[in-house]
DNA sequence: ATTGACCCTCACGTCAACGTGAAGCCCTAG
DNA sequence: CTAGGGCTTCACGTTGACGTGAGGGTCAAT
């Protein structure tokens, strides 16, 4: 699909999805007269990376994340060993974002179901 | 104490807490010379600044934050329920990054532990 | 073959959350 | 009393994630 179409269906402005691709974030095909050509799994992509990014992450940091979220069916392809030390930095860096967002999560959770029904506020 | 302290002891730089009262986020009283006199509890709230802007909230959202969030000595105060909707909102924002950040662990848990001891690579 | 919707690439503008001096006051130690 | 560390208020600079045209090519339909 076209830029247009995968903008509506995203719901994301197509300055950003150039930007995405800028970005390394998404790589679609070209046409003939160099139109984007989208695959239908960017649906999913995007909506990731829009999940991501508002959770405060960063293109770069995001860039380096997608490859381990490409649903291939069955797992993903085996990895070569002098990258493990790298692939371990990263699911320690995710790890601390998870800590960090449930950190938040908790604390908005304590707010919520500590207010009372009708206020006085 | 003042803002040195309260920056080493929270880690973060003196800039950004004066950029914090300026958006509301603190509230200091000042010493007769003009020095900023923060109180002890400010520690714990500037954690919680920096966690909920670390999860990609504002400091307008979070101005609003505070007040339902003000440490009692037992959980928190109750809070304001016109702002119920808004939070729940941010929370289902924050869990569905949590989930995203949780798959892409998982897969990336997995490529290293199948990842071959030594390598063809 | 012209319109109109769609697409392209620059390239400057914007906004939040600070960083980074500059110029100067306060306060304790030597 | 003066040197130095800490504090103050401007005020401009930076970075990331886009917004917003400008100027121009593409293409199906009239």
């Amino acid at each position: 699909m076209r830029i247009g179409e995968l903008a509506r269906r995203s719901g994301v402005s197509e300055r950003a999805l150039r930007y995405y691709e800028e970005q390394g974030l998404l790589s679609p095909n070209r046409t003939p007269s160099g139109y984007r050509d989208f695959e239908e799994s960017h649906v999913d992509t995007v909506r990731r990376i829009r999940s991501l990014l508002a959770a405060g992450l960063s293109t770069a940091i995001i860039a380096e994340l997608l490859p381990c979220m490409v649903d291939t069916g069955e797992g993903l392809a085996p990895g070569c060993p002098e990258l493990l030390p790298h692939l371990e930095r990263e699911r320690d860096r995710i790890t601390a974002s998870i800590d960090e967002l449930t950190t938040a999560r908790t604390l908005l959770t304590k707010v919520i179901t500590t207010t009372p029904p009708v206020g006085a506020c």
